[in-house]
DNA sequence: TTGATTTATTCAAGCTGTGAATAAAGTGCA
DNA sequence: TGCACTTTATTCACAGCTTGAATAAATCAA
């Protein structure tokens, strides 16, 4: 986790484990075209980094359908054997978890129902540390090398400081200084809508060139931006609590505490909370709904329940906006829906196409493809796993002094 | 203007010519700290740039304060003689024009008052290319190498086509192609906002670190955004006529048809159309006023008109909510304000910062610092220019062929 | 079995960047 | 005036890195 300037060799090294973490196993060949390297080069940096036991070469060629003809490519991978990651999500009663090794293949996953709303710091952490490693022992897993963990709010992804979270009553916390020291390993952290963003990418190389926005709609609303495949960071946090945008001066209440925010037209809680005002049922609150019951609310609205299409009509609108916004000041080659709220995009989209298209001009909408992507919360691991190992491959291709 | 890639060298020579672009005249052993290279590249690299007639050396010492032991540095800097480059900037009824050498010194500037709005692209092009070529002769430019043209609305930098303009009737506009054909140089387009981003961070050198955008507001309020001084561009066009997001959901009227936009509040067309209406003017049009015209405006609220009073603090309230979404969406490191509309900052200031405060948390907005900048719009020419200076360093950058 | 085809390796050569030594160009002071 | 000192610039041999070309390897097709 140093970063002591990489030689130009460390440097080619690094952008040929980065191409296979990203692309996935291939040949000498494909790499070489994939960084413009010479063969020559590719075969010298392979040969040492199989020789060190970094990478492992294909047994079964496994050719491609199509020509058969000439030398079979033997494909390059990561070792299994380097040690493994464990990736969390913390959401606001759920905690999600995902062991992998070092070759990237899932080892074990599972998720654990518990309340994180409301505790202290400390407390926070001894339920996640112990929580991790409880996982990891009952996943017999005997080499961790880091912990990656994503959670919602504005995350300082080089302090591993959690500046503010719905979930958190605190401020400030350095969450990852404080599961370092409980567990005895690096802990690296990205906001949830990031660390989402870059799992996507990793699944459709498309969202990998150009500029790609990304919007998680599901407990909030986040956003998570890469440019060319990389996370754009900003001054200080990665990713974006989107959600708390205000598009409306004066609208509904937002769990931040303002009104109009994009998240209280949009997010779960919002959504039902004002279900449950339609229906005259007691006090709205802001806790998180199930499921199920977002399921349901999605059904009767579906069923035509007049109110509830307006409900989601507004959200749509709302959504709308939000994605104008995006275009507008991003300009993004693509724009990702995802997250739990993606469920209800029938209802939303009309009203979404028509705020989008009330506020932007042909030219420019024209330039974003708009992909919703019915991701579920367990891409989240995925996305904070693979940055995390892409943290430790940067060890690997530094050259241990002779 | 070709794009081969450059050879290592080539790579080297390119990043020396752009240090010396962005910081002014330097001396060898500044340039090596400035880029990381050892003392013997840069001699070696500078060497062969002194012999090409690219650079020259500073003559007189000039001696900067402070400890004035051991060998005088000699600065290096771009010889004159290398051509020049002429600046555009066009505004609703106005031509600036400014031709700098190849040192990047101004060797004259001026402007045209001339209505451009509602010309046909052809006649528009025929205009454009006759004042143009009317100043370089004037000026006693017989070695103009290219043109840097700036322009309100959507432009395509890659292409020089303007796919929409609040100046132009038409669309997609190949405005580029159309000088150069007229002209027989080659033509580069930038937006307006980013060409005046580039300018201001070109004189300080804090803005060219991180992140920085610069909001632009005057004849219309558009959106330049640099990181680590490189102007960032989106899919297709570069800046962003970022006053088109619609921020109320039913506003004022604005130029691109819709309502309740950035622009309608906080344009001077906005501004002065508003204040007619008050005062029970004639038809409201959409026409740019003059800088008397909105000067009278801004002293009739400064002495306590409490309609005007309102329409500032209403304008000053869109920008903080437009500064909002800036930081809560790109988390820049620098907001720079700037733009004829600066005039009016102490009218909109305290609506501004109540709007910013409301809508976003502490911790991420004293990530960003904010700059009010009063900048003129001659400051465009000067953005523009050195682009186009920079472009043709890359020419300068390449090593002829032996 | 031979030829064709594609992939991988080897090796010498060339380009680049660097450290160390050296030269250069001044100031400060006796 | 001259010598010590300091900082800047250049030179040069050398090491690191990448590459092109030649060669080897592995397979299919006939």
């Amino acid at each position: 986790m140093t970063s002591l300037p990489l030689s130009p060799r460390e440097t080619a090294r690094r952008r040929l484990l980065d191409a296979l973490r990203r692309e996935g196993p291939m040949a000498r060949v494909e790499i070489g075209q994939h960084l413009g390297m010479s063969p020559a080069s590719v075969s010298e940096l392979a040969a040492t980094l199989l020789d060190e036991g970094v990478l492992v070469a294909e047994d079964s060629p496994d050719q491609s359908p199509g020509l058969l003809r000439g030398r079979p490519k033997t494909r390059l991978y990561f070792a299994e054997t380097l040690g493994s990651v464990v990736g969390v999500w913390t959401g606001f009663n759920r905690i999600e978890l995902r062991l992998v090794d070092s070759a990237g293949r899932t080892r074990a996953s599972r998720h654990v129902e518990r309340p994180l709303r409301n505790l202290g710091g400390e407390e926070l952490m001894d339920v996640l540390a112990h929580t991790i490693a409880a996982f990891a022992e009952e996943s017999g897993a005997r080499d961790v090398k880091a912990v990656g963990l994503a959670c919602q709010g504005y995350v300082d992804t080089r302090d591993g400081i959690v500046a503010w979270s719905p979930v958190l009553g605190t401020r400030d916390l350095p969450l990852a200084a404080g599961l370092r020291q409980r567990l005895g390993k690096p802990v690296l952290m990205e906001n949830d809508a990031s660390a989402m963003a870059f799992a996507i990418a990793q699944r459709n190389a498309d969202l990998r060139s150009g500029r790609t926005a990304c919007l998680m709609v599901g407990d909030g609303v986040g956003l998570g931006f890469l440019i060319q495949g990389e996370l754009y960071r900003g001054a200080r946090f990665g990713g974006s609590e989107f959600g708390h945008v205000r598009l409306r001066r004066s609208g509904p209440q937002c769990r931040c505490g303002g009104r109009g925010c994009i998240e209280a037209y949009l997010a779960d809680y919002a959504l039902h909370r004002d279900a449950q005002l339609i229906d005259h049922r007691p006090a709205p609150t802001l806790l998180l709904p199930g499921e199920e019951a977002m399921g349901a609310i999605v059904e009767q609205a579906r069923a035509g329940d007049p109110a509830l299409v307006n409900l989601f009509h507004a959200a749509g609108e709302v959504l709308g906006d939000a994605v104008g916004i995006l275009i507008q000041t991003l300009e993004p080659d693509h724009i990702v829906i995802c997250g739990p709220g993606t469920r209800a995009m029938d209802l939303l989209r009309p009203s979404f196409e028509a705020a989008l298209e009330s506020q932007t001009i042909p030219e420019l909408r024209a330039l974003a493809t708009i992909h919703v992507v019915e991701s579920s919360m367990d891409l989240l691991t995925e996305g904070v796993v693979m940055q995390a190992l892409r943290e430790l491959d940067l060890d690997l291709a530094r050259l241990k002094a002779a």
